[in-house]
DNA sequence: AAAGCTGGTGTTATAGTATAACCATTAATG
DNA sequence: CATTAATGGTTATACTATAACACCAGCTTT
């Protein structure tokens, strides 16, 4: 991972971020032959635009301006099928949604979530989950699925007086 | 922490658990010159039924045959007090909440839910706490509060014929 | 080509979760 | 007792998510 494809440098370069994503879902769904609709590709862009999560709802106006249908099934259906692609993670805490860096591989996430300018970075998680699993083993759980999700405040806006992205 | 204080082990006494439960939740608000008004240990009470997490709407139609209102703000209240005061906490995965073992010290929890019996258990979370930290300092991320959920099976519902508390 | 199937989408309605806003009442304080 | 703060009642509404059914395009099977 470049320093750059992290949110928060300076250097990070979006425009770049978004479109390797788009590239990488094109290139997944066909192996996987998956079909990304003009939907399913929209959204899936949307989410993209930036690296604050977006509530399902949000996304409902841009595809009523695409000239497509804007009631909620058709996002949540979207939706589901860049979840089950492990294109976007759903965020439980915020009931939002962001594009996953890493979808080649399914796995959970594990969130920073900024509370002042709302950007989220996924987290490279090895050891957090392998920390999970030994805690869990001790009490005989079979772990699932993992939520892992924290709050705080990103390098950026850690420095008072910063321009927020709200 | 007792064997017997584990939700999980088959010598878990929940009689014990709810009126401990209740005992501090009443220690805790006079110390801390808090009240704890009739509706909120009646929240609270609910809550303890059981180590299966319980929505706001599930506890309406009980506030409602005690003889107070229920509507929607009345419960949403109380929890927040409740939480506020450490009593309880909610479960971002499940819109839900359960009671919280330690009121003593504000924390965030890290709950291991089974999804078969829906029961939670919360862990003493200090080595995942700190792994987090670890990961989040390495980014210059100040963490504030952390949402760890795992689900997966419990011990009990692992062995498949077992009984199930849905 | 006709019939049948599948997956994706359109559409309407509704379920489920949470809060805003305003008013009445009760409890704590001086 | 008067004042103030905290609590609770009430109505309305916002926000999040899904159920259920209809339609259609593309495909397979005959």
């Amino acid at each position: 991972m470049s320093h750059q494809s992290i949110a928060y440098h300076p250097e990070h370069n979006h425009s770049h971020c978004i479109e390797q994503a788009l590239a990488q879902a094109r290139e997944l769904c066909k192996a996987r032959k998956q079909r990304l609709t003009a939907i399913r590709e929209l959204v899936l862009r949307l989410i993209w635009q930036s690296h604050q999560p977006l509530g399902a709802y949000d996304l409902l106006p841009a595809l009523a301006e695409a000239g497509f249908n804007s009631a909620p099934p058709t996002v949540y259906r979207a939706l589901d099928f860049l979840q089950t692609q492990g294109l976007v993670h759903r965020i439980a805490s915020l009931n939002a949604f962001v594009g996953c860096p890493s979808p080649e591989h399914a796995h959970d996430g594990c969130f920073l979530i900024c509370e002042n300018c709302r950007t989220v970075v996924e987290l490279d998680a090895g050891s957090i989950i392998n920390q999970v699993q030994t805690e869990a083993q001790a009490l005989g759980f079979a772990v699932r699925q993992q939520t892992i999700e924290i709050s705080g405040l990103c390098p950026n806006c850690q420095n008072p007086g910063q321009s927020s992205d709200s």
